[in-house]
DNA sequence: CCGCACCATTGCGTAAAATGATATATTTGC
DNA sequence: GCAAATATATCATTTTACGCAATGGTGCGG
């Protein structure tokens, strides 16, 4: 038994609907099916009646949802007690990650961060991921959110998020790349790809590395900033590009674009928060870095 | 958070003692450590301060203890309550499974199974794990625990209890094996050293398909039924024989005898339990199936 | 003052478990 | 028959847990 099953349990017991829970508690129908059966094996006892139309609790399952809930909130409320010093701390934290970011898993990691610091205010400033470590390392921001560097310079410390691929895409229409090009790729098959790339970043040294190994010289279309800008440009068909799957999960222009799997694949950004060492005594910033998850 | 976590806790909270909780709770020390230092992560509260003399619960450590002692006992009360039925499930059950399973892993389960279904009446049969299939197989038993075959009869249902390595073991002394012997085994060097196997069995079968990709002949100086009986040969000085782990584990005479490793190991034990397929409708052996672990 | 025993913790390599993706079966309502 | 929803199997991958051995700190006895 653990908190995370009786978190699915009490969610499924609100919705009787396994698809529905599964989105909602941002697991797959089959883990969230497994993990009930885990439950009601453990307890020996059926927790839900489900007849593939419909499914309802049982009267075990009513009484196990008041256990459920009563040790959740239990849970929640030990953690608050413990935290009432952490209702004093107030103050200011700034936070520097890409537009991208804001849209996807951030909102996550500050509604919960919100929860047990309501006092904290967060100043979010939004820019090139590309420069989350040197935005950090210059003092600018107190935290910062980016992909992990092949090389971190000293003093900066990470914590790693999430991980995202790298993709090349290209527009729906019309299609820039063929099968050969993309299984075969020689310097003669490309020279005429018109290309749209960052002008810095891990992206930007990752795709040339890959550029490179073919011995493929990019005929460069445009270079620009921001991987929003990129997306955009290549669904109008300038070129292709190369920019992280979470972009792409975030856009609006994904009916528009199409992704080219290449083999091997680029090497994956690992997306991470980072902060000073030396101010990770700093209360503020240890409590955002020691928050919940 | 999980109640084995839970249960870590409290037995700590008892004892104040890295050590002893370890140990009662058949845990390593870093286990036990680890889990602790998770538990508090989770919370953001500091539950022991330990100053590496002495283990003492906080303030908040004792807080956290009634919220666990509370989480852990309505566990068990719930599943009292949906095992009502249970408590007037009875009659008998018969289990056949080989002295050494009896000693060691047997008890927890036992006991366990005994807690959750006080009026089934167990019927323990002692004798060769060899024959643990077959007598389930011929009705004579309504469960048996042994090694798993390589070919499992059909109708027969397994489920897999522990496993338990296949040891060379020879005397103390006289020390009947050299390095060489072991690790570079030929039918010439392996000619004159005397083996005591057992008559049948996996533990037979294995070695000699061993012996036999070295194309040893072996000198077999006793056929012996029984891996205690094994055991007791060699520590005596009559030759090398091969058991499982699990028999040294609880064998008085480990002092007496000393394990050769040799590379690549015998295929390890899988123990299991078995029954038959058909007969897992029976209430009282499907209440042993899945049973609590 | 120096080993020495004791004890919690940490690093590391490996083993086990959880997960997501995918495919398939099954039932039910339309 | 078809679509929707749950269950289950399998596989590859990731994540986690574990034990072992080593580390580091502390008090005690010689």
């Amino acid at each position: 038994m653990d908190s995370h099953s009786l978190r699915l349990f009490l969610s499924l017991a609100d919705n009787l609907h396994f698809g529905r829970t599964s989105r909602e508690q941002h697991v797959s129908p089959s883990a969230l099916s497994r993990s009930i059966k885990q439950l009601e094996d453990e307890l020996g006892a059926t927790l839900f009646v489900r007849d593939n139309r419909s499914v309802r609790l049982t009267r075990e399952g009513q009484q196990f949802r008041e256990y459920a809930s009563e040790v959740i909130n239990g849970w929640q409320a030990i953690r608050q007690t413990f935290m009432q010093d952490q209702l004093n701390l107030h103050g200011e934290l700034s936070l520097y990650c890409s537009v991208t970011a804001s849209y996807s898993f951030l909102y996550d990691i500050l509604s919960s961060f919100r929860q047990d610091y309501p006092r904290i205010e967060m100043k979010l400033h939004t820019g090139d991921p590309a420069k989350a470590v040197e935005r950090v390392q210059q003092g600018l921001e107190d935290l910062a959110i980016g992909a992990l560097p092949d090389s971190l310079p000293g003093g900066v410390e990470f914590q790693s998020i999430t991980r995202s691929e790298l993709r090349f895409i290209g527009p729906q229409t019309p299609q820039l790349l063929n099968d050969d090009q993309l299984q075969h790729p020689t310097a003669e098959s490309w020279k005429d790809v018109p290309m749209i790339l960052s002008e810095e970043g891990l992206a930007r040294t990752r795709t040339d590395r890959w550029l490179k190994s073919y011995n493929i010289k990019p005929r460069i279309y445009a270079q620009v900033s921001g991987n929003e800008a990129i997306v955009s440009m290549v669904s109008l068909g300038f070129g292709i590009g190369v920019v992280p799957q979470i972009v792409l999960d975030n856009s609006p222009l994904t009916a528009r674009i199409r992704i080219y799997y290449i083999q091997p694949p680029l090497t994956a950004y690992d997306i991470c928060l980072f902060a000073l060492e030396k101010r990770l005594k700093d209360p503020l910033i240890a409590a955002f870095w020691n928050r919940q998850r």
